[in-house]
RNA sequence: GGCAGAUUACCCGAGUGGCCAAAGGGGGCUGACUGUAAAUCAGCUGGCAACGCCUUCACUGGUUCGAAUCCAGUAUCUGCCA
C-alpha cells in the first residue's frame, strides 16, 4: 500500500476497510468497486483502478455475472471431493455440464461448477458471457526486463521484512488473522505465520516470500497478456508518465 | 602424513553393468482462470535440421558386445586417526 503521506491528498478507495478476519469474494468486491466508481464519476472525477488481481479487475470493469453461492452445498461438495477425488467429481460434472467438465481440471473449480448447477439448475458454462466493457476503460500494463523484475521483487520483500513484517503479522494474529479464509494466505502473511509457529525462520520465510512473489508476478503477466485490450508500457522508458497520460487522453472525451 | 567416504543436469537428490538424457523435489519458463484469486490448477525444462541424431553423471585412462554404474590414477570436499 502506498503510505498515506505519499498519496498527495488523492482519496484511495477500498483500502483498510476489512479486518483480517473477514473473508472477501469477487462478487462482493464487484459491488463495492462499482459503487466506488459510480461515486467518483458522480463527482465528475476520473476513477483509476490500480492493482494486479486479474479476476478482480475484470469483475469491476467487465460484464461478469456471478451466480450465487451456498455454504452448505459447497461444504458437501468439498467433502465429496476429498472422499472421491477429482476424477469422480469431473464425471459428475460431465453429466450435467459437459462444456465445463472439458475445461476444468482443478478441484476448486469443479466444486464451484457443481455448486452453481445445484443452485441454479443451469450449467456453469451458461454464465460465461462474451467479454464486454461495463464502460469505456483504458488498461495499462507495466512490464520490463525479467531479471530486473526479480531483483526488484527481492528488494521489495527485504524492505518489508526490515520494516517489521514479522511484528505486523504477530499483531494481526489476535485480530483474527488465522481465522479468516483469505488474509492469512496472502503472500508474506502465509510465510511469516510459520515463523511465529517456530516452523520457519525469518531468512527462510523471506526467501519463500520472494519466490512466491516472483511466481505471482508471472501469473499476473500470463493473465493480462491474454487480454488484447491491455496497453503495455516498459517501466524503464523515460517518458512513462507522459505515455500513460497520452493513452488515457486518447480515450477520454475532452 | 595414514585410513574411510563423497563428487549426478540451474539447485537438492535417486540411480551401483543394458529397460538412462538419467526417478523425485525445488527453481525457472509457458499456459489456464467467473463467489477462497497475493489463491488454485496444468504442461515444458541437456542440445538439435528432433518419431531420429548429438553431448552429459568431477577429470584421465582401462575392463566389457555394452559403463553414471566395475578397475586404476588425478583433482576437490568430508569424517576418523596423527
Amino acid at each position: 500500500k502506498l503510505p498515506v503521506a505519499e498519496r498527495r491528498g488523492i482519496p484511495h478507495h477500498l483500502m483498510d476497510f476489512l479486518s483480517v478476519r473477514d473473508d472477501t469474494t469477487v462478487a462482493a468486491f464487484q459491488q463495492m468497486a462499482r459503487a466506488a466508481i459510480a461515486d467518483i464519476r458522480s463527482r465528475g472525477k476520473l476513477p483509476i483502478l490500480v492493482g494486479g488481481s486479474g479476476l478482480y479487475n475484470r469483475a469491476a470493469i467487465d460484464v461478469l455475472e456471478f451466480p450465487g453461492t451456498d455454504p452448505d452445498i459447497r461444504a458437501a461438495l468439498e467433502q465429496d471431493l476429498e472422499r472421491d477425488g477429482l476424477a469422480v467429481l469431473l464425471a459428475r460434472l460431465r453429466a450435467v455440464d459437459p462444456v465445463s467438465a472439458e475445461r476444468i481440471n482443478d478441484g476448486k473449480r469443479v466444486v464451484r461448477a457443481l455448486e452453481v448447477h445445484a443452485l441454479t439448475g443451469r450449467p456453469f458454462s451458461s454464465f460465461m458471457p462474451d467479454r464486454e466493457y461495463v464502460s469505456p476503460t483504458v488498461q495499462i500494463g507495466l512490464n520490463g526486463d525479467r531479471a530486473e523484475l526479480h531483483g526488484r521483487l527481492a528488494r521489495r520483500v527485504h524492505t518489508m521484512v526490515r520494516d517489521g513484517l514479522l511484528n505486523e503479522v504477530e499483531s494481526l494474529v489476535p485480530q483474527g488473522l488465522r481465522e479468516g479464509r483469505t488474509a492469512h494466505k496472502a503472500l508474506g502473511y502465509q510465510q511469516f505465520l510459520r515463523v511465529l509457529d517456530g516452523e520457519s525462520t525469518v531468512a527462510q520465510a523471506s526467501e519463500e516470500t520472494i519466490v512466491g512473489t516472483r511466481q505471482f508476478a508471472r501469473r499476473q503477466l500470463t493473465w493480462f497478456r491474454a487480454d488484447p485490450r491491455v496497453n503495455w508500457l516498459d517501466w524503464a522508458q523515460p517518458d512513462l508518465g507522459a505515455a500513460a497520460a497520452a493513452l488515457v487522453a486518447s480515450a477520454v472525451p475532452a
